[in-house]
DNA sequence: TTATATGCAAACGCTTTGCATCACG
DNA sequence: CGTGATGCAAAGCGTTTGCATATAA
């Protein structure tokens, strides 16, 4: 049913591939990198595309953008419409979501402190995941 | 001994008036903000001294690089080598700085839940600032 | 005097746009 | 069929760089 955002969205084959070139990547990752593994991949889609697609994607909100410490932009895939940050290894670039826990009391706190009203917040954390930390071990 | 940071770093006139216009502006503002703010003044900075500055600025942290929900990069003037955040008047870019409060428990607690062990993180936070709400409230 | 900073303009990289064509629904 | 999507290439930004010149220390 449509669900009354989309006047009419369509179904083509460049998005497929896009879609699925994000779902094959494991972390946060730039228009470029789309852009390259299209070309790896030999499937040819107009740099144009890659970014109109990939802002369609951010509005519906299957993927997010974030800013990285280095100023780059880049994208995650995530659950869609649910509030939530990321946690993004500063090695290997993979990322996971993590829920909002106390975040909103000191967001409250902070708007009670400040006098301002807070419609929004961004929170991005850096480390390294896991898996890196072991590697980095050795 | 020049603080052991610096080699030599020069007062310039350039970074003076940088350095001053920075001062008059009240939120956050753009590499292209001050390039204008020099044109108006005509005061002659060539747009890469602007950005030198900026960089520069920014590594002694007296500014901070600012990611808006919009893209754009952005700089605020701060407090040096404290940790903290910044709350952003989406209305007038009027910006306060706010002290880490109970956010470092938070970050420990989505360390711990994610595996991760975190380094760094940001929080940016928008809003409308107590001159603002009264503004938009009539 | 000498290393550092500046200005200019060209080079860059990322992103957007105009427009004719293509194809989903 | 008709509207929305695509591709291409050109245009547009914001930012960086090379290099000769000016200048703080």
């Amino acid at each position: 049913m449509r669900s009354g955002l989309n006047t009419a969205t369509r179904v083509t084959a460049p998005r497929r591939a896009l879609v699925e070139m994000i779902a094959a990547r494991r972390g946060h990752f730039t228009a470029a990198d789309l852009i390259a593994d299209a070309e790896a991949r030999n499937v040819k889609v107009g740099r144009a595309t890659v970014f109109r697609t990939l802002d369609l994607l951010a509005e519906q909100g299957s993927l997010e953008r974030l800013d990285l410490p280095s100023g780059e932009h880049a994208y995650v895939a995530c659950a869609p419409r649910e509030h939530h940050h990321h946690v993004v290894c500063r090695r290997c670039a993979r990322s996971v979501e993590v829920a909002d826990q106390g975040l909103q009391a000191v967001v409250q706190q902070i708007g009670a402190k400040s006098g301002y009203v807070i419609e929004s917040h961004r929170l991005e954390l850096y480390g390294l995941c896991p898996e890196c930390q072991a590697d980095e071990a050795k």
